[in-house]
This record gives structure tokens, C-alpha cells and sequence, in this order.
DNA sequence: CCGGCTAGGTTACCCGTGGTAAGTTACCGG
DNA sequence: CCGGTAACTTACCACGGGTAACCTAGCCGG
């Protein structure tokens, strides 16, 4: 175990890494990735600012002097993977025609980034806690996100109304994403079907009306 | 309510409470009470369980001898509030008059079990960490709840597509609910309602078709 | 080529907090 | 009144987050 640290921190050569010095930016970005793996794999709390230094090839100082501390190197690894699901999901939802195609190419994208994501995935609805408020302020992206969205596509609605429609649809997403883990006959394209029978097309036509007085 | 000790400690005489003992099981509704309000107040990573044990007026090892770890006490937590969710939603669902009133009901019944109970709330979705595990039984215990009834309503639907939709609403239903905590304007009523909106009603009907292509 | 300056890095340490072993005392049955 | 036991306390350990003090690779001007 443990053979090389995070890619590749000793690289090949059989000198053990003689005190390579590297560039600040360079150093942050490993330092992330390994945070990413480290705490995804034995869990935030479980796991040890000496296991993520180790992993980079350095030691815990380091992981100071670039973070402040453990829950400032978590909400790093939480505010990267923020900027990175609004450019998918922005994206996806742009090149749509219409409003059902948009709910619908963004909810796929949204499913298809975490498939892509899975250890931050991971770290993020699975071992959130501290990093509580961060991981909200992702929500409220998207919920802000989508309800523009649905402003757009329904002018006369109620601000609070859009609102509320929004953290509907990120509540099922982000449910659905967490069942697809447990369950891999749930793909991203059927789980995004669930969520456009409920949110678009709505229970109401699905119901056996033999049971409704 | 608040039998005695709790928030008195050192109850009211001069004396400082010269070491009383207690039944097991008064001592551990106790601790639990105490856990729940020192771990939502402080957040479970920052709360010490010496805090806890000084809110009980007992010492630390006390707490262990009845739940054996933090996260055990935790956890024990977690449990008592799964086993009241489970009442308090099932009862408002079978005193309901078809679906769409069935799934009214258990969503109001959800917020406002909700309101009751702030403390376990916050203890339950916004500093989870640890108890994921434990947090994600709820849910499923939820989901198979509402699949469960949706079954009875759609009987036609696939058993995965029915898990699917409980799915959007369990998830639905959270986001709102820790949405209404930072909006008090959102009253559980209406929280229901947007709920509903969209499960049953869908964003079809809502949106502005000249938008549409 | 060399001396020195600085940013990147290490060693060695502190202390708070989860967790426990061993001793102490309140209450109950006889 | 007197054991016996379950409830409780004191005193302690160890692990991990966080830091002060020191070190050195590597560039840069002379």
C-alpha cells in the first residue's frame, strides 16, 4: 500500500524524492486532489491532515501555510467543485429549446458531472458537516440558477413561488443523485426522467382516479 | 416539561446538588435531550462531550458507559427522532381522502413536525457528517413510505419508477424544509403548496408557451 | 562562480478532546 | 444496620489539529 503518494510524488526514479520545491499554484492544486481522496475514502473526520500531506509527498505544515486548516482545505475542495457544477449545468441548459428541454438538459448534465465527480460527490452529500454552509451556498447557486430560469419561462409567477419551485427541483436532483449510488440500474438519462414526471408533467394524470373519491 | 435537571443542574438549593442517582432509563432521555440541543447549538465536530455531560450535570465516562462513543450518542439521537418522523407522517397519511390529499397531508405533517422540533432539525440535515449512514435510513424509511402509497395510487407504474418519484419527493421535501428555515415567509402551507405544484401538478400547465418553440 | 536572500519546507512541540481503568459512594434488599 | 451492586467520579492516556522555530533549495546580482 501506499507504494507512490497521490500520482506520482517520487515519480519513477529510485531516489526517494530528494526535497523537490514546487510552485505555489502547482502545490495547491495537489494538495486539493489528494484532500479530494483522502477525505472521500476514509471520511472527513476520520481522516488526517498527516494522510493528505503524506499523499501530496509533504508534510502537514505545508497544508497550513496553503489552507489555514482542515475545514479550510474542505471548503476548497467544496468551493472548486462549486465553480465547476455551475459551468455544466450553465452550460447544458443554454443550448436548449424551451423550457421542458431545458429542465430536462440540465438535470442530465447535472447527473452526468457527478458520475464524472464521484469522490467529490462523495465528499459533498455524504460527509458534509462542517462544510455545511459551504455545500448550502452551492444549493443556493443552482436554486438561484434554475429559478431564473423558470422566471423566464414563467413571467407572471411569484418570485417566491420560483423560488420555492427551484429548491423543489434541487431537492429531487440532488435525492435522485444518492440513490442512483446505491443503485446502478438507475442511470443519469432514467433518473432524469423521474424527475420530469413529477416536476413537469406532475402526478396528478398518473393516478389510478378510481381510488380518488 | 423539563422535569428537573436539564437546564438546572444544580437544581435550586444551596447545595450543589450532592450527587443523585438515577434510573438507567431517565438518565438516558437525559443525555439524549441534553446531546440534542449541545450538538445543534455548537455543531456535533465542535460540541466536547464534556459539554454535554456538564448540560446533564454528570461526568464524562457516564455517557459512554450508555452509548459508548460519541457517535454513538449521536446516533441514538438520529434514532429517536427517525422512530417520531415515522408517526407523526403515517398518521397524517391514512386520515387523508385519496392521493393528492394523502400527499398533501404527509407533506404539511413533515413541516410541521419540523417546527416542533427545530433542535433534532438542525441536528439531522445540517450536521449530519457522521451520521450519514444513520440520516440516509431516515430517508429511506420515508421513501419506502410514499413509494409504498404511490403503489396503491398508480398501481400500473414500475416498482423502480415508483421508488424514483418518492425519491424527488423526500428530496423535494428537505430542500424546502431548510429553505424555510432562512425565509420565514415560507409558512408550511405554502411550503406544501410548491410542493405540490410541481409533484402534482407539474410545470407544464405553468409555464408561458410563447416561450416555448 | 559565489554569497546571500527568500519562498518553500521540515522538525519538534503543545494542548484540547475522545476514550478508559481503577477507585468511590449512594441506594436497595435482607 | 450491613453487604452488594449499579451508578458515578477521579485521574489518566493517546491521537490528531495546529504552531513556533529552524532549515535549505534555488534564483539573482555582483
Amino acid at each position: 500500500m501506499e507504494t507512490s503518494a497521490a500520482s506520482t510524488p517520487a515519480s519513477s526514479s529510485s531516489a526517494p524524492s530528494p526535497r523537490r520545491r514546487v510552485s505555489r499554484a502547482e502545490r495547491e492544486r495537489q494538495i486539493l486532489d489528494a484532500a479530494v481522496t483522502v477525505f472521500s475514502e476514509r471520511g472527513y473526520a476520520n481522516a488526517s491532515m498527516d494522510a493528505v500531506a503524506e499523499r501530496v509527498g509533504v508534510t502537514k505544515p505545508v497544508l497550513y501555510t496553503h489552507f489555514g486548516s482542515k475545514e479550510g482545505l474542505l471548503l476548497a475542495c467544496v468551493s472548486r467543485a462549486r465553480t465547476e457544477l455551475l459551468e455544466v449545468t450553465s452550460e447544458a441548459a443554454f443550448a436548449a429549446e424551451g423550457p421542458e428541454d431545458m429542465l430536462r438538459r440540465g438535470t442530465l448534465a447535472f447527473f452526468r458531472f457527478l458520475d464524472d465527480r464521484a469522490p467529490a460527490f462523495t465528499l459533498l452529500y455524504s460527509e458534509a458537516s462542517i462544510a455545511a454552509e459551504a455545500v448550502e451556498a452551492i444549493r443556493a447557486q443552482q436554486t438561484d440558477f434554475i429559478a431564473g430560469l423558470l422566471g423566464v419561462a414563467a413571467p407572471g409567477a411569484d418570485p417566491l413561488q420560483l423560488q420555492g419551485w427551484a429548491q423543489v427541483i434541487v431537492g429531487a436532483c440532488e435525492r435522485l443523485a444518492v440513490w442512483r449510488k446505491r443503485d446502478p440500474r438507475v442511470t443519469a438519462e432514467r433518473a432524469t426522467e423521474y424527475l420530469m414526471d413529477l416536476a413537469w408533467g406532475g402526478l396528478a394524470g398518473r393516478t389510478d382516479r378510481s381510488v380518488d373519491p
